[in-house]
RNA sequence: GGGCGCUUAGCUCAGCUGGAAGAGCGUCGCCCUUACAAGGCGAAGGCCGGGGGUUCGAGUCCCUCAGCGCCCACCA
């Protein structure tokens, strides 16, 4: 046994389980114990790897981790248990914008500027902070009991994994994938850097669109254009039209005048023009959008760069906006148009989307920031492409398979350049003379010149760009390690759809370009966790649900199992509430009762099952039921259907294991009988252990307490995985238990109804007698094995009696099971208008699908189309169901 | 503008390859029966969004309309 002390016995378990005591042992003992640690196995195939999508060391644990981790919890469990070398790689990403912003106003508060720090004054701040603060969510981790290997904990600015992001880099800059150039960036004039395409939220926002006259510079006419954002007018160098657009033709090859500063601007033909909108003709203001930059780009029309960094009108423009925000400049340049009289018309509001960062929610500003590094992604797609398509890796739901191939399809080349200090620097140099050197080790000199006046580019690079290599550079990539030969492919990669492209699109890419291998299998996408009405969690609206909070005040199993149990297949959002954490208590408290139970008279070691012929007609059901429960785990696991995981096992022990099996063992477990109290707790505690281990994965603290209760082993956590299967002898056996079953459930419960009904109190024995029907009587036949003390017990009568009362008995009610007919004594009790009510109703429903059933036996189609298997059930069916009626009508008649 | 998902009990959702509508929570009764009141037993509650089609048969397949949500996107 692990614990050195002996673990308490039912006498000394307390009747509510505290999670609260029991799960930070555990949490603790499991990593002091090395049991998560994984060796490296001799054969691949026995490797199975997941790496955890590594947290923001800003971050804490919010519930978006909590079922993510979760999800990847089960998974490595189970595969450990299974005896594979489950490595589950922890570690953090330090996560470039949001640590450097938090970092920096921290040290706002003490008054202290970045700027007046100095970058390496600052980045030794990042990581003091790092050292100090970050990282909180690691603690969370172990307290959700997450069997990760801390031995492997990583972080994406350790050492190795500096050089796996510098060999990355070398590598594709040496084979044409990442060159530098100098291009419209999406800039977020608040964060102070450029970002990717990825970075940036299209959100809709109520705008303006503004319509004003460009005069033609030979006083002919004017040109009508339309902006959403007049500033940019400042910007503007040509006026473009579509080539074929008979409107403009005349005007093509001549010139507008500016305004403002009375430049001449060029009306170009360009493609890229839609004549249909607006006017048809578009104002190019090449350095402040994407399209326009391109039609300049085609054109010949020159950039006109009239904003700084931080969105300002810059000397560029005409002198009277110099200085302004840009939305005052809108401003100002409309009531400058204005003056002049060339304001057509303006549409407020008008909806549009803008892009936003995705950090900091300012608008985005197309902007030239000068030279920057891109990763070219025309080498790269059609690899990811077919990984996916020709099935290396599975995406689960299916459904996102198409929506990341068309991602792809639409990939541009990825802006790498970032304008932040906390982060990996870009390894490129360069002398006074213009050349680059890029180099994994610092280099002393340039590549090109030998001069030795070389200096760093300032950028750092995309945090992504790190994180990309993460199912690899972990491992110990670019290094042929022990690990990366075992652990590469990963098993799975478990994550929300929101960072599908962000961030494992880019993974695949460079897997296999830098890797030389798909990085995992099975990309596993769960929903986003909502509250319990689908609103998205906020602080402002004041739903939140705190995971620590959850776990502090429920169980971290209890909070695993509500969150696992809710996060179905297919779903985009998962609505949680704190009432199915409660749930998911409640299921604990349950199983640990049921154990306290169980462990009552079981005495501990191994379980083992009595002989077959030992077993009565409830156990065989039991056995069936479980191994049933069994198969259905391990096939939603194997679809990652987490969902139908916990609701098969919560279905199995809670209504199957206690409510029926445990109800009717009771009789057997306080038996004289030594021998069937032996048997009987052998069964329930062999039953239970095994239902522990399938329950493992999803609750591991409670399973394990219990677990440990029986000494048959140092923990759960490497204890064997129960597979579908085993036990087919048993299995089989219970076959016809199982299909037995039914009728015992509805005899049991028709009685429990009458006794509802009346108000006769669970203890009061009820006679019962079959009657004897006009058909033969296969059900109770079949299953008289069944009729022992213990199912009578759960019904509350005595052994049914074989005679039928006379028909001048009174004060029975009859009750109907699968065609059967019983009657139940109640006696004086009895109610006839109540009785006639319920027959009634009864009789209703039972005439109704008697017609149903006979109107398709009527049908010649069904008849002559349907499978022959198909009509034969409509025909038992329907006979079943006219005794039903006829049984219903004499009661009736007899009640007069 | 393109793509995807959802619409089933009061709430949140399951319903696989079409053959008598399910769960959890909530509600209403009755029970503190020595595993569990964080529990047990029972009950009520559903034109399966609207319309059309395929089929002997549709919650399930096809078309269409409506509403809600999400993703992608360079219509000024």
């Amino acid at each position: 046994m692990a614990d050195p002390e002996a673990p308490a016995r039912p006498a000394e378990m307390s009747t509510r389980y505290d999670a609260a005591s029991v799960e930070p042992r555990w949490a603790e003992e499991w990593i002091g114990r090395g049991w998560f640690h994984a060796e490296v196995p001799d054969d691949p195939s026995d490797a199975y790897c997941i790496v955890i999508p590594p947290p923001n060391v800003t971050g804490r644990l919010h519930i978006g981790h909590a079922l993510g981790r979760s999800i990847e919890d089960i998974l490595i469990r189970r595969a450990r248990m299974r005896g594979l070398a489950a490595l589950w790689v922890p570690g953090m990403d330090h996560a470039g914008i949001a640590t450097q912003v938090v970092v920096e106003r921290e040290l706002q508060k003490d008054g202290i500027d970045r700027r007046e720090l100095g970058r390496d004054a600052f980045v030794e701040r990042v990581w003091a902070w790092k050292e100090q603060y970050g990282g909180e969510i690691i603690g969370q981790l172990e307290r959700m009991g997450c069997s990760l290997d801390w031995d492997r904990e990583r972080f994406t600015m350790d050492e190795g994994l500096v050089r796996a992001v510098r060999v990355a880099f070398v590598r594709w800059y040496e084979r044409g994938l990442i060159y530098r150039g100098e291009r419209l960036i999406n800039w977020c004039p608040t964060d102070q850097t450029g970002l990717s395409d990825s970075e940036v939220e299209h959100e809709e926002v109520d705008g303006e669109l503004v319509t004003f006259r460009y005069p033609l510079s030979d006083g002919s006419g004017s040109v009508e254009v339309a902006t959403t954002r007049l500033e940019t007018v400042l910007g503007d160098t040509g006026i473009a039209v579509h080539p074929s657009d008979d409107r403009y033709r005349d005007v093509v090859g001549r010139t507008v005048r500016h305004p403002f500063d009375g430049r001449d601007l060029p009306i170009v033909a360009d493609e890229a023009v839609d004549p249909t909108f607006g006017t048809g003709a578009v104002k190019v203001t090449p350095a402040h959008d994407v399209i326009d930059f391109e039609i300049a780009q085609r054109t010949g029309l020159p950039p006109r760069n009239i904003l700084d960094a931080e969105a300002r009108v810059n000397a560029n423009a005409a002198e009277e906006f110099f200085g302004l925000g840009r939305y005052d400049a809108r401003q100002a340049v409309r009531e400058a148009l204005e003056k002049l009289g060339l304001l057509v018309r303006e549409e407020r509001p008008y909806r549009h989307a803008v892009a936003h960062c995705y950090r900091c929610h300012s608008e985005i500003e197309p902007w030239m920031s000068g030279l920057q590094w891109f990763v070219a992604v025309d080498g790269l797609k059609e690899p990811a492409t077919k990984a996916a398509e020709d099935g290396s890796i599975t995406f689960w739901p299916a459904r996102w398979t198409k929506a990341y191939v068309s991602w792809l399809e639409g990939l541009r080349d990825w802006n790498i350049s970032r304008q932040l200090w906390w982060g990996h620097r870009i390894p490129a140099w360069y002398c006074p003379d213009g050349h680059v050197t890029v180099a994994i080790e610092d280099p002393d000199a340039c590549a090109t010149c030998g001069s030795t006046e070389i200096q760093q580019d300032p950028d750092v690079l995309d945090t992504w760009f790190s994180s990309q290599l993460w199912p690899f550079s972990t491992l110990g990539w670019p290094d042929d390690t022990e690990d990366l030969r075992a652990f590469y492919p990963n098993a799975a990669l478990v994550t929300g759809y929101e960072i599908l492209y962000l961030w494992v699109a880019r993974m695949i890419m460079s897997g296999i370009s830098l890797a030389g291998d798909i990085p995992f299998r099975d990309v596993v996408i769960h929903g986003l966790i909502r509250d319990a009405h689908g609103r998205k969690m906020s602080k402002s609206l004041g739903n939140v649900i705190d995971p620590v909070e959850m776990i502090d005040r429920y169980g971290a199993d209890a909070m695993r199992f509500s969150i696992v149990r809710l996060a179905t297949g297919g779903q985009q959002d998962i609505p949680l509430s704190v009432d199915s954490i409660e749930g998911g208590r409640n299921f604990a408290n349950k199983i640990w009762n049921a154990a306290r139970l169980v462990l009552q008279t079981f005495p501990g070691g191994e379980p083992s099952l009595p002989p077959v012929d030992r077993l009565s007609a409830p156990q065989h059901w039991l056995l069936a039921r479980h191994q049933r429960c069994v198969a259905d785990v391990n096939g939603a696991l194997d679809r990652f259907d987490f969902a139908s995981a916990a609701q098969a096992l919560y279905r199995f022990f809670w209504s199957e294991f206690c409510d029926w099996s445990l109800e009717m063992e009771k009789e057997r477990l306080r038996s004289e009988d030594a021998r069937e109290r032996e048997d009987s707790a052998n069964v329930l505690a062999w039953v239970l252990e095994r239902t522990l281990r399938l329950l493992h994965p999803v609750m591991p603290f409670v399973t394990e307490e219990i677990w440990q209760r029986f000494g048959i082993g140092e923990t759960i956590v490497r204890a064997p995985w129960p597979e579908a299967g085993e036990h087919e002898d048993h299995a089989a056996l219970g076959a016809g238990a199982e299909a037995a079953w039914p009728f015992v459930e509805e005899f049991v419960s028709s009685v429990r109804r009458v006794r509802s009904q009346y108000r006769i109190s669970p203890r009061a024995i009820l006679p019962v007698v079959f009657l004897e029907g006009p058909a033969e009587r296969p059900a109770y036949e079949a299953t008289r094995g069944w009729f022992s003390a213990e199912v009578m017990r759960l019904a509350g009568v005595p052994a049914p009696a074989s005679e039928p009362p006379g028909p001048q008995a009174k004060g029975f009610v009859r009750i109907l099971i699968g065609g059967e007919t019983a009657l139940v004594f109640v006696g004086d009790l009895i109610d006839l208008d109540v009785e006639r009510e319920r027959v009634e109703g009864q009789l209703r429903t039972a005439r109704e699908k008697v017609r149903v059933v006979s109107a398709k036996l009527g049908n010649q189609g069904f008849l002559s189309k349907a499978p022959a298997e198909v009509v034969a059930s409509e025909k038992l069916k329907a006979e079943q169901l006219e005794r039903e009626a006829v049984s219903l009508q004499e009661q009736l008649d007899e009640l007069g």
